[in-house]
DNA sequence: TTCGATTTGTACGTATGTATT
DNA sequence: AAATACATACGTACAAATCGA
C-alpha cells in the first residue's frame, strides 16, 4: 500500500519521458477540465509547484502556445486561449470591409434530429436548430443552418473541425431567401466541430451565393494566415 | 568612407531589437538567397560565428522551424525545409485511397497570356500552359489549367498561396471532358502561389465535379491538419 | 561491432530587461 | 514606486541520435 499521497501532481524524474512533456500533459488536462478559469499560474509558481527550472516550464508552456491552447501576454501572464476553431473560411464579400453586415434570424427551435444529421450528431434524438440569413448591404449572400446537441455547453470552444465544400442546386425556399432563381447552384459548406475531448459541438451547413461570397483562403507554409472570419455564432 | 568591413554578419548588442531576432533575420535571408544548400551550420558553429549563447541560437532557429522554413533532425542537424506550400486542398474522391488515380494531359504549350490571367501573372506576355484531366477509376473528376511564367524556375517551392473557391456553370468542352451535361455546375478553385521573395510561381484553375470531388478540410486550432494532397504538378 | 565525434534534446542555474498593475 | 510576470541572454552539464572510422 502506498503512502498517503494526495499530491497527485508530481513529475517523474526517472521516467524516460522528458519533464517538459510531462508538464505539458498535466497542464493540458487541467486546462481541459476547466481547472484554471482564464489565467494559469505564473512561470515562477509552476517552477515551485513541480520543482523544475524556469526553462522547463517555458518549454512546456510554449508547446501549448504553439498548439493554440494558451496565450502569453508580456507582463500580465499566460492565459487559456479562447480563440475558437471556427473562423477559417473567410467570406469575401466582394464589397469590402466597409460593407454593412447583417444577420437575420429565420428560425430557432428545438427539433427532432433529422435523419441525415443524426449520424453526425452521434444519434441524439433532439437538437437545437438555428437558421440564419446573412446579408451584406441588405443583399442576402448566405443561408446557414446550425445544429447543436441539446446538452452541449453554450459558448464552448471548438478545438477541431472538418469541413466539406461543394456546390449543389438550391431549393425553392433558399432561392427565395437568397433572391436567386431556382435551379441556380450555390456553394455549400458542411462543417463539423469538435471540442477538445472529441465531443461534437456543432454541425453547420452554409449555402453561399457563389457570385457574392466565394471562399477565400490565404496560406503560408505552415498555416492559414488569413481566413479570419466566419459569421459569428452568438447563441441567443 | 567606412572602414574596410567585409564582415557583414555581426549582431548589434546595443540595438533594442533582441539578438535572436537579428539572428533569425540573417538566417532567413541567407536561406532565401540559397546560401545554404540544404543543411545550415550547427548550433555550435552559429554560436561561434555570431558570438552568442546556444540558447539564443536555439530561439532563432526555433522561430524559423515554426514558420516551416527549417526542419531539425535529432543527431543530424538543421535543414532547409523543402515542404512546398501546395497540397492543402484534399480531393476526397469518395472512392477511397484504394482507387486508381490517373492524369491525362490535355494540352501543353507556350501561349500568349490570356488577358484575364495577365494581371495575375504580372503582365507577362507569354506563359506556359498545361491542361490536365484528373481521373479516378477511369472516371473524370476534375480539369486543371496551370499557367507558369516563362522564366520561372522549374520545381521551385512556393512559400505562400491564395485560393478562391466558388462554383460556376461548366462550358461545353469541360463538360465533355468531365462527362457531365452542359449547364451543370462545377466547383472551381483558383489558386495563386508565390515564392518566398514574392514572385508569382503559378496560377492554377481547377474545375471539380462536386458530386465526385468535394473539397475536404480538416483543421485543429492553429493549422490545417489534413489536407495533404492536391494533384502533384510534375512539369514534363 | 565498437567507439568516438558531432549534433540536437533536455535540464539546470543566474542575471537583467521590459511590460503591466 | 514597488511588485509581479514574461522576455532576453548568458553559462554549464549530460542524454540521445547519427555517422563514420
Amino acid at each position: 500500500m502506498p503512502f498517503l499521497e494526495k499530491k497527485k501532481k508530481a513529475l517523474d524524474e526517472k521516467s524516460p519521458v522528458p519533464l517538459h512533456v510531462q508538464l505539458t500533459a498535466i497542464l493540458e488536462k487541467q486546462i481541459e477540465s476547466g481547472y484554471f478559469n482564464k489565467k494559469i499560474p505564473s512561470e515562477r509558481e509552476l517552477m515551485e509547484t513541480y520543482h523544475v527550472s524556469r526553462s522547463t516550464v517555458r518549454v512546456a508552456v510554449l508547446t501549448l502556445v504553439q498548439e493554440g491552447i494558451l496565450e502569453k501576454r508580456h507582463g500580465k501572464g499566460t492565459f487559456v486561449s479562447n480563440k475558437p476553431v471556427q473562423g477559417w473560411l473567410k467570406i469575401t464579400n466582394d464589397t469590402e470591409n466597409s460593407a454593412e453586415q447583417d444577420i437575420k434570424l429565420l428560425d430557432y427551435r428545438r427539433i427532432l434530429t433529422p435523419d441525415h444529421i443524426k449520424l453526425k450528431l452521434e444519434y441524439e434524438n433532439e437538437c437545437y436548430y438555428i437558421e440564419r440569413l446573412m446579408l451584406t448591404d441588405q443583399t442576402p449572400v448566405a443561408v446557414e443552418r446550425h445544429y447543436y446537441p441539446t446538452e452541449a455547453h453554450i459558448k464552448i470552444n471548438a478545438s477541431g473541425s472538418e469541413q466539406i465544400i461543394s456546390c449543389e442546386p438550391v431549393n425553392k425556399t433558399d432561392a427565395e431567401n437568397l433572391k436567386i432563381t431556382r435551379g441556380m447552384y450555390v456553394l455549400s459548406s458542411e462543417s463539423i466541430m469538435y471540442s477538445s475531448n472529441g465531443d461534437l459541438v456543432e454541425y453547420c451547413k452554409g449555402l453561399f451565393r457563389p457570385d457574392l461570397s466565394p471562399i477565400h483562403l490565404k496560406m503560408s507554409r505552415n498555416t492559414l494566415t488569413k481566413c479570419e472570419k466566419r459569421y459569428p455564432i452568438d447563441l441567443i
